[in-house]
DNA sequence: GTCTATATTTCGATAGAC
DNA sequence: GTCTATCGAAATATAGAC
């Protein structure tokens, strides 16, 4: 069976990941993922060393994307510069959550199985520093509170109003409820209507 | 030991929520709950007949809350009443959560292990329906799609922000977040702002 | 209502042949 | 790279005494 390099790990991260957003991480057995690939448990420890290592290669990708948008940041200088960019990052969100949706699924159900990626040694480098730089810009004091919190609420509104559409919550295609969510998510931060 | 009928039960309860919310449910062995409450695991057995049970009692809770919300809308009588409710049952949900946050936590972090709820007798006849008049809401043509986006989209704002201000990222007391939390998923719902 | 002891199952992981 | 076979650990759940 020559494959392309890398095809077989690739394909057990799709089928990891459709089955981990289908009945959660620890309720996945390793044989049920080899048997929808059509391979034994076994052959899986060729491609893995354990069961955390495929659940943290798939949270890898999320952390690039979180990277990607901090990133961002680093380069504005003053608070105001941060306010002001903050609509073209919600943006710039909801284009990596549409490109991304299965991901970012798979984040929101298996938040308890995460948990067991702290103490993984490639996990703590990234996520430490991750979580650090957000803590640092939502705690930042030379921010107005309220700017803060509408900051997070917009990302809310992203969030949930993307997650709703994938699940076909509002019945329509999601083409045309992106374009509500940016205006909604924009309102969340920046209307200052009473 | 003579205790308030029902305090034991209570009190496994309180236990397996926190640590619930600590670890995750399928991190969290019937043991570890035993031990924390100075009891035996085969003691817990007497008061619930299988661990799902647990998590089940626990979430039904929630679904009160939820049926409350969701019996509100029935009082309603056409489309424009509903828009013209949802403020209020949005400052009532920013209610709820603040006085429910350890069970609203519980299920934003488990909502893998909740899937193993479905197929529960006792959880499928109260979940299909209060799934059901959900999506029937946020799928009724009659109400705007805009809206219905909106609607979805100010809870998320709620959410997110209740929630990251109960894990103390603003760095202030959530006193002073929640009315900013307020205005932003107001904002995310009527705001016409472009 | 709580205990000790044990049955039963499931799963992650390894060894070694091909 | 994939297989068969198996180990060992851990967890849920049960039986029966107190």
């Amino acid at each position: 069976m020559a494959r392309p390099r890398g095809a077989t790990r690739e394909r057990i991260l799709d089928v990891a990941l459709e089955l981990f957003n289908e009945q959660g991480y620890d309720k996945t057995s390793l044989r049920q993922i080899a048997d929808r690939l059509g391979v034994t448990k076994a052959a899986l420890y060729y491609h893995f060393e354990r069961k955390e290592d495929i659940l943290l290669e798939l949270h890898l990708r999320l952390h690039e994307i979180g990277r990607n948008l901090l990133d961002q940041f680093d380069l504005l200088e003053d608070e105001g510069a941060i306010v002001a960019a903050w609509p073209r990052l919600l943006d710039q969100f909801v284009d990596d959550m549409v490109a991304n949706r299965e991901l970012f699924l798979m984040h929101e159900r298996n938040q308890n199985a995460l948990m067991v990626l702290e103490g993984n040694e490639r996990h703590e480098s990234e996520n430490e520093d991750l979580e650090q730089r957000f803590r640092r810009l939502m705690s930042n004091p030379e921010i107005p509170l309220e700017q803060r919190v509408r900051m997070t609420c917009s990302v809310g509104a992203v969030f949930i109003g993307l997650m709703s559409a994938g699940a076909s919550i509002f019945g329509e295609a999601s083409d045309e409820v992106v374009p509500f969510v940016r205006k909604a998510a924009r309102a969340a931060f920046s209307s200052s209507e009473d």
